[in-house]
DNA sequence: CCAAATAGTAGGTGTGAACCCACTATAGGG
DNA sequence: CCCTATAGTGGGTTCACACCTACTATTTGG
């Protein structure tokens, strides 16, 4: 009878099983951290993406994001009480809400920012920059494929 | 007011972040394949285990994948309904359970396995042959940091 | 000017995953 | 022989996530 650990090879195998472990701890720990903050991913993605492209309508952070638009609404909602976003309803299109960051969405953004890359380097830590580097483009073609796909 | 879709670069800047979008990814369409056998990841780990290392005991198969004993359980109770694995009451400890891999466990997972590696190619479609073997490597050498820090 | 489409939102559903506790059966040490 | 530890199990909790539906407010096209 079997007694010691470590995972069976033939999962390790798998790239596919790999990546889906490696992504669930770089998921896992990440989240922890917005946790500390309460936090989820979806929190960190809104204001990234108003971040690097300016006040978007509710529909369109949806879209982008790929997030259903009614838990879009929640995620703003949520970042609003905060004050983390703005939100302002559209003179010409009444039924639209502009979402904006506020500065203190952005200060928010850049200290999550850091503690995102500090995960990474723990995460990362037995690669050689190099390797980041290359391991981050490969998984930029992967995941330039399945945005694809899926937008296809 | 910003129309166009694409995910944040802030966040595709992320290896983190990445890693947790790719992983997903990865995940969810291997989940989806072995949901069309009524299967779940956990139920695979178990089979590749077994199949990799011989029967456990399961409170070995719940050391080694690090699940929870009672999720074990039903695991791989589970498992044995569908007569994919033996349980049979150790003699000598009747607390003990061992766990085998039956002949019809064995077929699954070659066939789970199959499907994993469909799911792989589909996935890494993008990457040379070279740079699946590095992106394999590298994930590999960040799996064992993971998990010596877990069982550490 | 009305019908249809659209933006936002509230509320609810189902699922996988990760835990936790309590309980039974059994073993083993003092 | 009892006390404690251990194996397995059943049951339940919590959470994030992905969806879906119904409804209001508003716009727009015919």
């Amino acid at each position: 009878m079997v007694t010691s650990d470590g995972a069976p090879p033939s999962l390790l195998g798998l790239s596919t099983y790999l990546l889906s472990l490696t992504g669930k701890a770089a998921r896992g720990r990440l989240a922890d951290r917005l946790a500390e903050r309460g936090l989820r991913l979806w929190h960190m993605a809104v204001l990234a993406a108003l971040a690097d492209f300016g006040p978007h309508v509710q529909r369109a952070l949806a879209n982008r994001l790929s997030l259903d638009p009614s838990d879009v609404a929640k995620v703003v909602d949520e970042l609003a009480v905060a004050g983390h976003v703005d939100r302002v309803r559209d003179a010409a299109d009444r039924r639209r809400v502009a979402v904006s960051l506020t500065p203190a969405g952005r200060a928010l953004l850049a200290e999550l920012d850091a503690e995102a890359r500090r995960v990474q380097d723990e995460l990362l830590a037995p690669l050689s920059q190099a390797e980041r580097t290359e391991l981050q483009e490969m998984l930029r073609k992967v995941y330039a494929r399945i945005h694809s796909q899926t937008a296809g």
